[in-house]
DNA sequence: TTGAAAGCGCTACCAC
DNA sequence: GTGGTAGCGCTTTCAA
């Protein structure tokens, strides 16, 4: 190949100003970083030859001998999911305006490696924001000591700050609709069984049919993407609920799309709600009737406790988001059927 | 707070391990990389104390010797798109695989800020594969020297490998699909204009026009975003077009959005095409006939790349993928109208 | 085969 | 105010 792909030159380093400015190396970094008062016409000098070598300093020198990164991490459980995606971008966005940079790790679902995918992230940087909705109590607590510091997303702990969202509020939300709707018979397609949020819905839905004895709500194995609703037709089928409360909004997708090959009409033979009300809820056919989860918040206030950490002040409390559910047009009376 | 965020215990360093098993820092260092033959014993005591330890040689050291992260970086445009979010994953997906950590960093849309925030990326880690889609080609080929190794996409260089899609073939092949439907006087809500993308676009359109006297093309000034297809809505119905074609996805659903708030049928009134196929275009009201990009390839191609380089090898060649168009509901006869 | 020591590039302490 | 120099934690010659 023609075009090289090793840079032309070494970059300059903090020896190279320093001789072509005449100075000592203590001097180039006091300047640079600005800190006690220099010579001003030895500053000029300084500030010449680095701006004509192209000089900066090497982070990595730099972060070995001051012990830190700048650097914040995120594990994610999937990256083709809407809702770390926005985790994502909320940190990133936040991150960068405090000056720290973001190293993001996919644990594709495996919560297997996550605690070592955790470990090797953390070891590169200052600090972690973990999303790990399946990894068991145990595990988290083992780990988050060689982690911290450490905020976690959707889960909390007395050993790390959290950010997380109140699902039992958002089901509750959901379920009133419903039964208002005049819905009696209602199935819950489930997702990952060892997650807190997964939790967090089934005590919801408990707490409700203890105060409404009318109500029926039948479980439906599912998962957490678009393939786990699509599959879950059969099972909604099966179940004779007029409503069924999907574990989130991908879900719901997979199933109104399997419910649409079968020719089920939503609403008018069967009501369906999601989660998250991610970016393309409102655009499925029908509109999706969801719970609205303040996702990319949940990333800035993660970062925000995590960056509060690292300046040594102390985050603020854990916060709970409270979902806001959105009606639209995949939810319908029930007398309708 | 009565909760510690200090780690307990500063991680073990290399002389903790050697001073427990007895033998020299070269040793341990020997014995943990795997090179020469040591004595066995000797290695199995160095495990050993490593083990009992939880030693892991710190990356940050590691990494000023020898001159090399095992990181790379991604620069994004825009974290909230669906298509870099894919490139992201695939990315990190092929990185990983090979043991690299991702360092991710998002423009926000501001080219401005680009070559400052690739610079600053690159400076942390051992390459970078860069989505600067409205960047200058003087800014690149200015930036280009210093950031290698890099790998681009959607856009070309030859100073850098790059991987990118056909843009130009998939918008002949909607319009060829359109003008099959009988559609004569079309609209193109544009994309960002300093786009390479959005000129690839136009060249396809251009060609097309000048093969098809009959059919007609007007322009509509649009964006990348479900806004900017919200936005565009008045200028559509201005134009008297039977069909538009949207700069990608995105502007399709927004202007999708807008066309159903006013009334206006999709496709009985107006055809509408998109262009990517994000995981949502099958969703849409109606369903989104596109132009399919295997976006996530992107991102696993460009990582290979990239790798290649860091390994010494030669790239494999530049690919450009051809969209694949993807017929749904959206479209349909100019004779319904 | 093993250990001592140099050095990756930088900051910060300590004399001057 | 400025310049030596130790040292961040590690790998890797170079001797022994």
């Amino acid at each position: 190949m023609t075009r090289s792909q090793i840079p032309a030159t070494k970059p300059p380093r903090i020896s190279d100003v320093a001789a072509r400015a005449g100075v000592s190396l203590s001097t180039v970094s006091r300047v640079l970083n600005g800190s006690t008062t220099v010579d001003s016409a030895m500053a000029d000098r300084v500030h010449e030859a680095a701006l004509a070598l192209g000089y900066a300093a090497s982070p990595l020198a730099r972060s070995l001998v001051l012990g830190a990164t700048q650097t914040i991490a995120v594990v994610v459980p999937d990256l083709g999911n809407p809702v770390f995606q926005a985790v994502l971008r909320g940190l990133t966005s936040t991150a960068s305006r405090a000056g720290y940079h973001v190293l993001v790790a996919d644990s594709f679902e495996s919560a297997d490696e996550e605690p070592e995918l955790a470990m090797a992230a953390r070891r590169r940087c200052d600090g972690i924001v973990l999303c790990a909705p399946r990894m068991s109590d145990e595990t988290l607590a083992r780990l988050l000591p060689a982690l911290r510091p450490a905020v976690l997303v959707n889960r909390s702990s007395d050993a790390a700050p959290s950010v997380s969202v109140d699902y039992r509020s958002g089901i509750l939300q959901l379920l009133a609709h419903l039964t208002e709707l005049g819905h009696r018979t209602i199935s819950y397609v489930s997702g990952a069984s060892a997650a807190e949020s997964d939790a967090a819905r089934r005590a919801g839905i408990r707490a409700f049919v203890d105060d409404h004895p009318e109500v029926t709500v039948r479980e439906v194995p599912g998962g957490v993407d678009f393939a786990a609703g699509h599959g879950a037709a059969d099972g909604v089928q099966a179940s004779e609920a007029t409503a069924v409360l999907a574990f989130n909004d991908l879900v719901a997708m997979g199933l109104l799309s399997a419910l649409s090959e079968r020719g089920v009409r939503v609403p008018q033979d069967v009501s369906v709600t999601g989660f998250d009300d991610i970016p393309f809820a409102a655009y499925t056919t029908p509109p999706l009737t969801t719970a609205s989860v303040p996702v990319e918040a949940l990333g800035t206030q993660a970062a925000d406790r995590l960056l509060a950490l690292l300046a040594g002040r102390a985050p603020d409390e854990d916060v709970s988001f409270e979902p806001v559910i959105t009606v639209r047009g995949s939810t319908g009376d029930a007398l309708q059927r």
